[in-house]
DNA sequence: CTCCAACATTGACAGCTATCAATGTATGGA
DNA sequence: TCCATACATTGATAGCTGTCAATGTTGGAG
């Protein structure tokens, strides 16, 4: 007696839930698809178990002890535990968990900014609990970012030749050439190449960045890896240089900068890039969808 | 994918927080005293029952999931009302259950109820969390609710001639012949057998009772079952008859009774009644337990 | 590149155990 | 008293399953 109960049998208890349910263990064969002798055996293995009698049975009625109605009570009790637990595996199972950290390049546009924003919207609309977090930075800090695997995914003007990366194409972004109010060439009506060749330019400090730029000539004493840097550079009235066409817009719009012939324009291509390497979990693939989606969908 | 998780094995998750703890599969070879692809299989098996990946696991180092996190509490909330069903099971053991219903016979003396609140004082130190309800009535009364098993125990002075009940020593009680103040013997000195011949008396109306009593003589007009009537019937002088000692004292000293020559004495046995039929509950055998050593320990 | 550590896979096996059929036992009712 | 019913016991069996040894695979370190 006082068995220590060593791992509770679940199928004894379920079964003995079974047979009071029935009201017999005759009664509980056709229910447990079992024969009265197995079920004779099993409720003296799991009284055994318990080391007290569960019910009194025979010709006179079948009856629990009152120990028995306590375990009856306390068995229930712990197939609701096990039914909770079974529906948090359950739904755990197609549920996305974890946390999500997506870079995004500088000086997005309006427009881009409500496409993400529309893809988050669709992501948290499936069944997961996500910490999702959003970092700003260059391009060049978003690629180190991921191939350390501080970053899931990034979106940005990438140079593509990271092989250890994975690109998608997003969304392209319109480049022009751009003069300030100050510059020579904002009246002239149609400079011309040579024109422009005795220019002086702001530079992305990265060569693959600059590469695809039409125009290449021209001097350059000023260097700006931002968006912002540049737009200043520009309107000092004493630089050329590339702008995204939505940035400059608005300056456009109010006189204080001039976009040069759209021959020299040019299209860069936004990017969504994850690491190869660490596999894609769920929630960073569903998202990655969820972009494509809103982008390209 | 998506098993249905049919019977949870509780050694499964118990050998993945295992693993969890130890950090590793081969770490926890030693703590689980099995081989490492014992584990590796097993670890599988809980995976495909759940549908998803409980840890990322390899060279690289071992870290668990998302969802494997999030199993891993369920598991230990699980586990915890596991160890509250065992603690239940286990403290119900030897714990005593159930109602008790104690037939007691009418007019018991203060000492007798004094040990009877000392038996139940007994039982009550005991671990138990019984439902104890005493009931008063006839002795005749007491074995028929016991032969019915409305009542599991039962103090009386009883006939002893139903063989269906078991019966054990308690306590004697001191039955004297009394006489009333209004009665012709009540200033008699020393009456004698002639004497009490003439007289009438109130008896019992079952036999059994009145069959010890050393006077059987008389006339006998009066018929009563409980001592309260049978006290009334002998204060009204036109009748003898046997009360308790205990009942008739303040009476005696009072002026109100007489007791006539102890040659008429006789005691009769209080015993504890139980149904053998049915087999005694632990709770009812530790009280029939208490109940003698208050009385006779 | 090689080597190693950690895990996965596979095949075989032994031990357990739930199960059944047959039989035994007790009890209430006729 | 006898019978029918409900449960207990037992011996045999088949199926499962946890386990190991051996081997395969993978990814990182040097």
């Amino acid at each position: 007696m006082l068995s220590q109960l060593r791992d509770i049998d679940l199928q004894l208890l379920r079964l003995f839930v079974t047979v009071v349910e029935s009201g017999g263990f005759s009664a509980a064969q056709g229910e447990l698809g079992i024969g009265q002798s197995t079920i004779s055996t099993q409720m003296a293995k799991l009284e055994t178990r318990l080391g007290f009698r569960l019910c009194e049975r025979g010709k006179a009625g079948f009856r629990l002890t009152p120990k028995g109605e306590q375990v009856l009570a306390a068995t229930r009790k712990l197939f609701a535990a096990i039914e909770t637990f079974k529906g948090e595996a359950q739904g755990m199972a197609d549920k996305l968990l974890g946390e999500l950290r997506i870079g995004l390049s500088e000086a997005l546009s309006d427009e881009v900014l409500q496409r993400i924003g529309e893809a988050v919207g669709r992501f948290r609309q499936r069944n997961q609990a996500v910490q999702i977090e959003l970092v700003s930075a260059m391009p060049a800090e978003l690629e180190r970012r991921l191939l350390q695997d501080q970053l899931q995914l990034a979106i940005g003007y990438f140079s593509g030749s990271q092989t250890a990366l994975d690109y998608q194409p997003l969304f392209d972004e319109r480049q022009r050439l751009y003069c300030g109010r100050q510059h020579p060439l904002f009246d002239r009506e149609t400079p011309s190449a040579d024109d422009l060749q005795a220019c002086d330019r702001v530079v992305h400090p990265y060569r693959f960045i600059a590469a695809d730029e039409p125009w290449q000539g021209g001097s350059s004493s000023a260097r700006c890896e931002q968006v912002e840097g540049s737009l200043a550079f520009i309107l000092s009235g004493a630089h050329l240089g590339y702008l995204p066409e939505h940035i400059a817009q608005p300056w456009v719009e109010r006189g204080g900068l001039r976009a040069l012939p759209s021959k020299w324009d040019f299209t860069v291509q936004f990017r969504l890039a994850s690491h190869r390497g660490h596999p894609a979990s769920e929630a960073q693939k569903a998202f990655a969808d969820d972009l494509l989606e809103a982008f390209c969908g």
